[in-house]
DNA sequence: AACGCTAATCTAAACGTTTCGATCATGTCA
DNA sequence: TGACATGATCGAAACGTTTAGATTAGCGTT
């Protein structure tokens, strides 16, 4: 900029003002400003900027894992969002690792992101306190953290699996398995409860031996299904609460020498662009993926925008029942129900 | 830093120096010195420090759509790569849009990013003169670029489709259907080549009926295929040169009442994790992934890392096909290659 | 002609670091 | 004892912007 005040005979404040239209330029000296920025190429930097403004338009967004379909899907909605805006986003996988996000988050604090949107990992404390700390607005991201008041979009988790598990229950079956994820997240309680709820609904019993935990990964699901497979009277249906596992499920009942949906239902949570394409094609719960990361970048859009004392708001958004043909009715052959 | 050296009761330079090491300061001034450190809260602006330094510690990727599974692979172990050695990342998705791409690396490089990982878009010229203008090291990722010299990883694209169109016809297919993406990018041409080569080794006319272009979206793969399928003399195999292409495939050999493998066979490019889960397994040119996204990072690390006047180096990856059951023997039973 | 008003422009401080060179003890050596 | 090297600390400039406030010029009023 120095450059070329010079080169236009002006101050660098005239140029500043100029750029910025932060104050009326005579025709004449835009001109020339105006030419000297195009001989000399001249770029503004926007280092420089955020220090002096105090805000680098840019956000941070973590994830656990970016190949989760859903968090892909989300992730690719909130960046074009951002984009609009003219913002930019730094992206930072966790991996499900504690401590790994804490220090990501306080690698985007220290560069000055303007906001944050999480999809947090662990118990929460050391975000809360991240949180209150920074003088940045959250928005949290699929999974809320109590004592963390911040804005906030989830999905009704526990309705979404109560309808899931409610289908399987209304094909008659009755053993149904539940693979979880880890308890340290929000939506693995809902989901679970989803499904107690569901059971408690029909008057089954809710059998322990029926519920299996897994760390979200494909591994998990396929070890967790092995074990439902080799139970004495093993269920006729699996439900898993997470979507990598579910490729785990599909394995093992390969492995096993089983097949779906005719020895066996399964249904699982998030969609994905495959689930129609082949056999079976696979009962899902869908999360309006579109939606989530919409909402999300609006709810940290507003707070950028200004809003900074408005009361933390939680969008809770509707899961949707995508029933195609890896359920099938108890009782019912196998061919009624292939597509 | 200012308020830790009052409290400290010593000059900022003697932080400074305390928290870079890069001078000796005296156990006692340095014990004074954390201390005021720990009471303060204070953390280093990043912002401040890029601007004096010239460098954010912070890295740009482009890529045109994240949803693609190949690019969330390789952007998932980007992303670690960077994470490990204490970079941030800044992505962007351009949505295989030129214009699009050019603003975001603009953006990119007006935020002083130390390097860039572009998979582009378009012809290249605008990016090369942006490479050329910005003194920044870029690496250029899956898509060579005519005239831009500079790092590159990429894969032997003629090579692998040309292994993979060799299966089908060993398998007896004569009429093989080629789905390609638009031919503006490296890739496109190369697999082409790749298929063409394939059918003139093995002495097969390439008609042009066969050949159609897409635009990377399922939408047109699902509208190439149902070309092909209404074709007169249809073909008995459909190679999809890109993946989200190939959901189209499947979903239109679905309507038009055929299956897969039973009356026709589908190959693929990019392997994806549900490949080998439902029927038909898909026959697929799997990308080293892992290797892809290493070999990148260490790239623009290594630039970064100093080493700015070596030339410039490409580097080539092997694809594997990874063949199932998506692709019958001319003449076998559906029977025999079902799984 | 003196005055005030407005519009255009400029000067200089500030943002929070890093770093060069200066300063100042302190101890060593001739 | 004076000269000098050494080690620790500091002052101040610099990075490239923004912006508050000062300055100047032009012009209409009285």
């Amino acid at each position: 900029m120095l450059h070329v005040a010079e080169a236009a005979r002006v101050s660098v404040a005239t140029v500043s003002a100029l750029i910025n239209g932060t104050a009326t330029v005579s025709p004449e000296l835009s001109q020339r400003i105006e030419q000297a920025i195009r001989d000399i190429g001249y770029k503004r930097n926007a280092i420089a900027r955020s220090l002096k403004m105090g805000t680098t338009r840019t956000i941070g967004l973590t994830v656990p894992h970016i190949t989760n379909p859903f968090f892909t899907d989300v992730v690719s909605v909130i960046q074009q969002a951002f984009d609009r805006a003219g913002y930019a986003v730094m992206l930072c996988c966790t991996d499900e690792h504690l401590n790994t996000q804490d220090d990501q988050i306080r690698l985007l604090l220290d560069r000055m992101v303007d906001g944050l949107i999480v999809a947090r990992v662990g118990d929460g404390a050391i975000l809360k306190r991240i949180v209150d700390d920074a003088n940045v607005p959250v928005v949290l991201l699929d999974r809320v953290c109590q004592g963390v008041d911040t804005d906030a979009v989830v999905l009704d988790n526990q309705r979404a699996v109560f309808d899931a598990i409610t289908y399987l229950i209304d094909l008659g079956h009755r053993r149904i398995g539940y693979i979880s994820g880890s308890f340290d997240i929000s939506p693995m309680h809902d989901r679970m409860a989803g499904y107690r709820e569901a059971l408690q609904a029909a008057g089954l019993p809710g059998e322990p031996e029926l519920v299996r935990f897994g760390n979200f990964h494909e591994v998990d699901g396929y070890n967790a299904t092995m074990q439902l497979l080799s139970l004495h009277d093993r269920p006729s249906a699996i439900f898993s609460a997470n979507n990598p596992m579910v490729i785990g499920t599909m394995k093992a009942i390969r492995d096993i020498g089983l097949s779906c949906p005719e020895d066996i239902s399964v249904a699982c949570f998030d969609d994905f662009p495959w689930s129609d394409v082949f056999r079976p094609q696979l009962t899902t719960v869908a999360q309006p993926v579109q939606a989530i990361g919409e909402q999300a970048a609006n709810l940290l859009l507003d707070r950028l925008a200004g809003n900074r004392d408005a009361p933390p708001r939680k969008l809770t958004l509707k899961g949707r029942l995508m029933i195609r043909n890896s359920c099938r009715p108890l009782g019912a052959t196998a061919q009624s129900v292939s597509a």
